[in-house]
DNA sequence: GCTTGACCTGGAGCGCGCTCCAACCCCTAG
DNA sequence: CTAGGGGTTGGAGCGCGCTCCAGGTCAAGC
C-alpha cells in the first residue's frame, strides 16, 4: 500500500502522514525499489488508532508521548492504559459539555421558531436581538 | 460590571473579550468616567451565548456572521435560525463521532487491562505494541 | 503626595497543526 | 523517446485564535 492509498485508508492527508513520520508519531515504513513508502497492515492499524486519538482532540504532544511509550515495549502497558483512561475521561467530559450546549441551542432555535410563527411577535425573553434603544437599560447590575 | 468580573462571568479571558470587541463580535460596552468598560446584563447574555458557540467549535468567522445578522435586526431572524440549525447538526454529528471513538477507547482500555491481569499474557490481536521482529510480516497487503 | 492596582491602547508575537512548494526521481503507457 | 502521474526531500509559510507587551491613565487607600 503506497502513501496515497494509505492516506485514503487512514483519513490523514499525505502531507500529514509524512509530517507524522518526521516527528516520530508513525514508524518509517518500508520502501519499495523506487524509494516509495510501502505501508503494511500494522501501520494501518496504528494510524487508524492515531486518527481516533486526533479526532477526539488529543494533542500531537500527547500522541507522541503515547507513541514513545508504545515504542518502549510491553513494560509501558500500564502507563499507556492510564493515558487512555485519562483521555477517555476528557472525551466523556467533552461529550457532556457538547450535549449541554446542544440543549441550549435547541432552546434558542425553538425561540426563533416561536418568533417566526408569531410573524413579528412580541419580544421574547430569550431572544438575543441586539438592544437598539437609544439609552441602554443597564438594569440589574 | 467591569471587564475582570465580566471575564469571570462569561468564561472568556480579558484579552479575548477586548479582541472580540475589536473584531465586532461583541458590542462596545458603555464606559465609566475613567474610560473603563462597563458591561450590562444584555452584554452578559450575549457573551454567554457566544461562549456556547465557541465551546461547540463554531469558528470566529461564523460567529461574526451570526453577530452581523443579529445586528441587522429582526428581519434576519430566519437566517439566524437556519445558522443555528446548521450548527446544531454539526455539533450532533460531532457528538456521535466522539461517542464512537469512546467505544473504541473502551475496547482498547479493556485490552490493556486483560493484558495486565494476565501479567505478560499472550499477544492480543488488538494490542498495538510496536512490531519488534527483525523482518516485518508484511502480510495481507 | 505616593503607591498600588485595575484598566486603557495599538500592535507585535506565538503555538498548534498542518500545508504547500520547488526541484528532483522513477515507472509506465503510447 | 516522451509525457504524465505518482512519489521523494527539506524547508518555508500559513490560518486560526488568541496572548502578551510597553507605556500610559485614573481612583482609592495610606
Amino acid at each position: 500500500m503506497r502513501i496515497a492509498e494509505f492516506a485514503r485508508a487512514t483519513g490523514f492527508p499525505v502531507d500529514t502522514l509524512r509530517y507524522y513520520e518526521k516527528i516520530g508519531l508513525i514508524d518509517p515504513p518500508l520502501r519499495d525499489s523506487a524509494g516509495h513508502r510501502v505501508y503494511g497492515a500494522a501501520d494501518l492499524r496504528w494510524a487508524e488508532f492515531l486518527h481516533r486519538l486526533r479526532t477526539t482532540g488529543m494533542s500531537i504532544s500527547e500522541m507522541l508521548a503515547y507513541a514513545r511509550a508504545r515504542a518502549a515495549g510491553d513494560a509501558t502497558a500500564p502507563e499507556r492504559a492510564e493515558m487512555l483512561r485519562q483521555h477517555r475521561a476528557e472525551v466523556a467530559a467533552r461529550v457532556a459539555q457538547l450535549q449541554e450546549c446542544l440543549s441550549v441551542l435547541d432552546t434558542k432555535i425553538a425561540t426563533y421558531e416561536a418568533m417566526m410563527s408569531d410573524a413579528k411577535g412580541p419580544d421574547h425573553a430569550t431572544s438575543d436581538t441586539r438592544d437598539q434603544s437609544g439609552a441602554r437599560p443597564q438594569a440589574a447590575e
